[in-house]
DNA sequence: TTGTGTTTTATTGCCTCC
DNA sequence: GGAGGCAATAAAACACAA
């Protein structure tokens, strides 16, 4: 049917081609019209010499736009899928082919590279979608995990000081070791790992210029190691731990390249 | 049948390249 | 300056729901 349709719905004259069929009766999905009704919408020919009365087509004229038949556009589509651009003998040849003016080839051509755009446009957009929601998801987990640690942070942390507090109470210490004893330990243990900061609470920030304390009130100090903590893998959670003093001059003094390292600048103290 | 949305064909104006 | 490409747009053809 669809071929019988083909044949009957195009008329030509010399080189260009008059649509007066129902163009598309399968076009593209559409739904298919019969024979009888395509014939009440506009009719076509069945004769050789109906196909060329003049007088007809001076009825149509001036000539209302026509739909490619679909063998048309399936021949128009194979060509732009070996080549989207039309050199003027490729243009040329193909209009002969199909039976249209090279004008309606090259146009042909132009809206559908413009519609092969919008199709890649939407395609970008899916791909970029997808990288988008798939980086959100890692994100996502990468809080959850930083939560996660952050929760063991504080409570080793904990732990911590009530340990210290034992060792504290258990072991009088000189007044010589009382200075290089934590001043207060829950401000010190923000400094177990770069990738936790919480930023609610004030902590010695790692790899960064940022520190917790004030440079102008205080310096950090080496100590001895209070408490030192162990993953599964072995991995320390607690390295040195370090005293801030209120008084700047003598830590100067008595600690040496903390305090240079302190006022010039980034540390790196893991 | 009609109103509305979509698709296709064609035009216009601007831009780039040779 | 002419040819060709592209974006924006018009207009016809068509689908489809109410």
């Amino acid at each position: 049917m669809e071929s019988g349709h083909l044949f009957f719905n195009t008329a030509c004259r010399g080189n260009n081609m008059i649509f007066l069929g129902n163009g598309d009766l399968s076009f593209k999905g559409r739904s298919m019209m019969s024979m009888e009704e395509s014939s009440k919408r506009r009719p076509f020919f069945s004769s050789p010499d109906e196909l060329f009365d003049d007088e007809y087509y001076e009825e149509l004229l001036p000539e209302k736009k026509r739909r490619l038949t679909s063998e048309q556009v399936h021949l128009l589509e194979k060509n732009f899928e070996e080549e989207n651009k039309l050199e003027p003998d490729r243009k040329t040849q193909l209009a002969k082919k199909l039976g249209l003016q090279p004008r309606q080839v090259a146009v042909w051509f132009q809206n559908r590279r413009a519609r092969w755009k919008t199709k890649q446009l939407e395609r970008d957009y899916d791909v970029l979608k997808a990288s988008y929601d798939s980086l959100l998801s890692s994100y996502d987990s990468i809080v959850k995990d930083n939560e996660k640690l952050k929760s063991e942070v504080v409570s080793l942390n904990e732990k911590l000081e009530v340990e210290a507090k034992e060792i504290q109470r258990e072991e009088p210490i000189s007044d010589k070791k009382a200075e290089t004893l934590p001043l207060d330990i829950a401000q010190i243990t923000g400094s177990v790992s770069s990738a936790i900061v919480d930023e609610g609470s004030p902590q010695i920030v790692v790899d960064s210029v940022d520190s917790y304390f004030p440079a102008e009130n205080y310096v950090m100090a080496p100590i001895e190691r209070v408490q030192s903590e162990e993953d599964d893998d072995g991995t320390s959670y607690f390295s040195d731990v370090f005293v801030a003093h209120e008084n700047e001059q003598q830590n100067n003094e008595a600690l040496g390249w903390w305090s240079i390292m302190l006022h010039n600048g980034p540390q790196v103290l893991f």
